[in-house]
DNA sequence: AAGGCGGGGTG
DNA sequence: CACCCAGCCTT
């Protein structure tokens, strides 16, 4: 039996969590060392948003987010009597929209059962928790002895394992190497340094290795190229799909659709359109018989599709009859997808 | 295990 | 252009 690898790192903690308490990054939802030290906790509702908001997010672009939605519903109480699309339209622009949906859902379940539960394990039950996020919760509200392991967790222990191995099964070494490293008084401070390290020392392209408290830890830094860690695989090209967006005016108003729960931009308000297909612009199929005009086309990058959409824009003199037809004032229009947002914003030039 | 699912920032 | 980011869910 070999050895684990983890028992390289049992030093870890003692040299991270010092390092933390000097170094924090001081986020709207934190709680930092010195303040936990005097036994404050974070609000567990401010937890649970900040890590559902976040997922696969930058913090710059979701803490305008956290910022909007702690001060319009403050509590998961008031979250969970929103209306449905108000949160979707406050969630418009942040992308994976499943996490929106997920979001009220898990909100309704929380304030059902009379508030968070505090494990990982139950955690894990509610929508939207993964692994990541039930780690998180439970480490960084709930004193849990629970891993967090993010994308910048999984660089970390790359770099300092050296792993050279298929990346899927690598991270499940990460995930059981971390999870035995998590120290019994502060699992939260752990997550949160881990993430910190990750997020501004142990950077995707640059690590800064002579200021990382446990470069002396590191494989990769040993082998003298850190940055080439984590090892995954080749990423497919995306293919170009082309679409058309149906800009509709009568008076001051124009016409929305919401788009069905499932799928791309599920649940979300949106412009007019066709299914989006590979090869070239297809026929256009306008919602309602006018004059269209041909305004131009918008860009737009997916997870795994690039989009050209082409804008028509037509002026009606009545209202025709549209299933689903969302009829909004031309000034007033919001909540919009980003993809759209830009197709509504050529439209208006 | 693999693929769907946003959007913006960075080099 | 590519890659990355406080990942999760469905198939």
């Amino acid at each position: 039996m070999a050895p684990a690898k983890h028992r390289d790192l049992n030093s870890l903690p003692g040299k991270l969590l010092p390092w933390f308490e000097r170094h924090a990054r001081d986020l709207p939802w934190r709680t930092l060392p010195a303040d936990r030290a005097v036994g404050e906790r974070p609000d567990p509702y401010r937890v649970w948003l900040c890590e559902i908001m976040m997922q696969q997010t930058t913090i710059p672009h979701g803490t305008p987010y956290f910022h909007a939605f702690t001060e319009r519903w403050p509590s998961v109480e008031a979250l969970a009597a929103a209306k449905d699309e108000d949160v979707m339209s406050a969630w418009a622009g942040l992308g994976y929209y499943a996490r929106a949906r997920n979001l009220l859902k898990c909100a309704r379940e929380v304030t059902a059962r009379g508030g968070f539960p505090e494990t990982e394990a139950e955690l894990r039950k509610l929508p939207g928790i993964g692994p990541y996020t039930a780690g998180a919760i439970a480490a960084i509200a709930f004193d849990q002895k629970a891993a967090a392991v993010d994308g910048n967790v999984d660089r970390v222990f790359a770099r300092l394992l050296a792993l050279k191995g298929e990346w899927a099964a690598e991270k499940k070494v990460i995930a059981e190497t971390v999870r035995a490293l998590v120290p019994e008084d502060r699992p939260g401070e752990f997550a949160e340094a881990l993430m910190d390290l990750g997020a501004t020392v142990c950077t995707p392209t640059k690590p800064n290795c002579l200021i990382c408290p446990v470069s002396d830890l590191c494989a990769a830094r040993a082998e003298g190229e850190p940055e080439r860690y984590p090892i995954k695989p080749a990423k497919v090209a995306k293919p170009v799909r082309y679409g058309t967006a149906y800009v509709l005016r009568v008076k001051d108003q124009v016409l929305l659709v919401r788009r069905p729960d499932k799928g791309l931009l599920g649940g979300m308000l949106a412009l007019p359109t066709e299914d989006w297909v590979e090869g070239g612009f297809a026929e256009t199929r306008p919602p309602a018989t006018a004059e269209w005009e041909d305004i131009g086309e918008v860009r737009h990058v997916f997870t795994h599709f690039a989009l050209r959409f082409r804008v028509m824009r037509a002026e009606a003199a009545r209202k025709p009859k549209i299933p689903g037809a969302i009829w909004t004032n031309a000034n007033a229009v919001k909540g919009l997808p980003s993809v759209f947002e830009k197709a509504y914003k050529l439209a208006l030039k």
